[in-house]
DNA sequence: ATGGCGGCTGAGAGCCGA
């Protein structure tokens, strides 16, 4: 079971990309988030006829995830957290076979004390206490998408310059570090990995050329699926396409 | 490192992302 996530940054750009991936990679799950295209105009066909399935819950200009599966997923999707009533579409859930898949798209925050970090931080929580009852129903679960936070200094190209900024505060780490605490695990860091691994650069400042990144998007497994898990990865190959997004796709592979 | 890029809207220049 190959399950990838990738911030597409606008699939309408991107389509061609995502198809092209998708025939390279066969992922077994995609996730995408910023999709930034209203379900009623969603690619929904063009992806079919690569052979792939697509759920999703979308908006214009902002935010919007889809789930793209070779196999269809089993019953309702879940397109919000439980108790929090928010307009932007930043949420799928969908079971495959015994897995639960849960695709985010965490709120950027904009800049620590802002009302947007207020609402990043409150919105973590109720990911949390979500994943802390979904995880009783299906033990199987993986939670993956960009979470626009960067969990530890080596998921940083210049930890001291980004001490403090958004994506890398203390108390975003710390929501981090409680949704591993509920029963998750960085799948990235199963495994040994080049240093200076990141899944997001600026399209300013030739930062992809210079490797001046953040690993903000993230794989997480439950523990009884991390068990299984048999690689972890980042493909930086798309990012160094013509017009890419501005982030990397990032993989996980699980035994059955 | 101020913003530097890119996508969006709406038809300008500004918002937002990260």
């Amino acid at each position: 079971m190959k399950i990838a996530s990738w911030n597409v940054n606008s699939l309408r750009v991107r389509l061609p990309q995502v198809l092209d991936w998708l025939a390279a990679e066969q992922p077994d799950v995609l996730a995408l988030q910023e999709t930034k295209i209203p379900d009623m105009q969603f690619p929904q066909a063009e992806i079919e006829a690569a052979g792939y399935r697509v759920i999703f819950s979308g908006q214009n200009t902002y935010n919007g995830v889809a789930l793209i599966s070779r196999e269809p997923a089993a019953g309702a999707a879940l397109t919000d957290l439980p108790g929090l009533d928010d307009p932007q579409r930043r949420v799928l859930g969908a079971r495959y076979g015994a897995i639960y898949v849960l695709n985010v798209y965490v709120p950027n925050g904009q800049e620590a004390g802002s009302d947007k970090y207020a609402y990043k931080l409150s919105w973590l929580n109720r990911l949390q206490s979500f994943v802390e009852v979904q995880l009783q129903e299906t033990p199987e679960l993986v939670l993956l998408g960009d979470f626009n936070i960067a969990p530890q200094e080596c998921d940083v190209h210049d930890p001291a310059a980004w001490e403090n900024s958004i994506l890398f505060t203390q108390p975003e780490r710390a929501a981090f570090q409680r949704l591993l605490d509920a029963g998750l695990v960085d799948t990235f860091r199963l495994f040994e990995q080049a240093e200076k691994s990141y899944s997001w650069w600026d399209y300013r400042m030739l930062a992809f050329r210079r490797n001046r990144g953040l690993r903000i998007d993230h794989v997480l497994a439950s523990q009884a699926l991390a068990k299984r898990c048999t690689s972890a990865s980042i493909d930086k190959t798309p990012r160094a396409l013509e017009r890419p997004s501005d982030h990397a796709p990032v993989i996980a592979e699980f035994t059955l």
